[in-house]
DNA sequence: GGATTAATTCATCAACTGATGAATTCCAAG
DNA sequence: CTTGGAATTCATCAGTTGATGAATTAATCC
């Protein structure tokens, strides 16, 4: 008996180890949050020692941007729906959007706006997202002044983020069961209107 | 010298500590989410010892729910939405939830709606919220069938929380400075929309 | 005025946190 | 075979957390 009392010590073959525990992370850290979620916790759940974590990492908050370096390329993805014409782009977004957050991201992705909601530095963080990537893409070859493109950017991002706390935090039915196809179909138009559309006090006086 | 040194036992007049507990709670709840507000944090705010919370609320989790219960009347302003006729019900709602956010009650539902992003348990607590009152008003009288109305609510709510995330949490410009006329004339027809409006896959056969 | 009750603080607990340094075991280069 | 580095765990630290029970002071009731 007595089988396995773990040494220390390297072990044989397996060198998996900072992956499995990025994994661990992204998960608990989507589940939880970020303060909620220890150090061990994440080493108990990948089956490891918390110095081993701390080995790869040198603390909880380089493991945390870690974790929200994605791992998915949404660069190209958010340069390719820049390059639709404005007048589909309402669509395209949300097609992309929703595809990264169904791909293996969405753990990664969960962290970063949990991560924004309860704490203002990475709120920051998601702040600069929003506005320097997916805003801007958004806005490309977009007609009007500077104070209209920017109010159609916010209203867009606001119906994004609405979607995204609905179906992935909050966890509202039915937008959970949802396909993806029957979202993109129920809120495209709103996107699109905030996009191209024309507003009530638009400001576009001339 | 040595002039205060504040020992223990019952003060003189002032008898608003709990209040003033349950402001400083609230604040911080609001400003940096449950889980990294401390309890101690809390009583120091306050200008008191740590104890006394205790004395007043059993647990941190009574305290946070305590946070919650708002001070204005929510229940009567969203039965005065249920009111009015389901053609106008997108920019009611929206003035009344908008008026709740700009009175004395924005910390507590900041602190609602941080908490519901920060852990599952209060986002449990947000969800019901959320479907059992505000749907449940916004949907009165409503025509429909079951799966179709609460399709419409869980957009509603799409909207609304997107609208309060960007605003209050994340702070987008131009959402943030701008009035609260001007957000509701900007949002109230999409709301509406989703209400009463019809849509490309509404699940009405026959 | 004596007894009861409420308000307040002190001292303290066990649990958990993030973090560090030293030890152990293995792999790979020379 | 030796030597150096990488992977891994152990033991431990100081700090914080939520919580409790006892002590002290004041207000209130009779």
């Amino acid at each position: 008996m007595t089988a396995d009392a773990p040494r220390p010590g390297r072990r044989r073959g397996t060198g998996n180890s900072r992956a499995t525990i990025l994994d661990s992370a992204r998960k608990l850290f989507a589940e939880q949050g970020y303060d909620a979620t220890s150090m061990r916790a994440i080493a108990r759940d990948a089956g490891v020692d918390s110095a081993l974590v701390h080995h790869y990492f040198r603390d909880k908050d380089e493991l945390f941007v870690s974790c929200i370096e994605l791992p998915a390329d949404p660069e190209s993805v958010l340069a390719a729906v820049a390059r639709t014409v404005p007048e589909v782009r309402g669509e395209t977004l949300l097609r992309a959007v929703l595809g990264l957050w169904e791909s293996s991201a969405q753990p990664a992705l969960i962290a970063l706006l949990r991560g924004a909601v309860s704490s203002a530095p990475n709120a920051e963080l998601l702040r600069q997202v929003l506005t320097k990537r997916i805003i801007a893409a958004l806005l490309t070859d977009l007609a009007g002044n500077a104070a209209d493109r920017q109010l159609r950017g916010a209203l867009a991002a606001s119906a994004l983020i609405g979607l995204l706390m609905t179906r992935y935090i909050l966890k509202l039915e039915p937008l959970v069961s949802a396909s993806g196809e029957e979202v993109i179909s129920l809120l495209a138009p709103t996107l699109q209107h905030y996009l191209t559309g024309n507003f009530p006090r638009s400001p576009s006086p001339a």
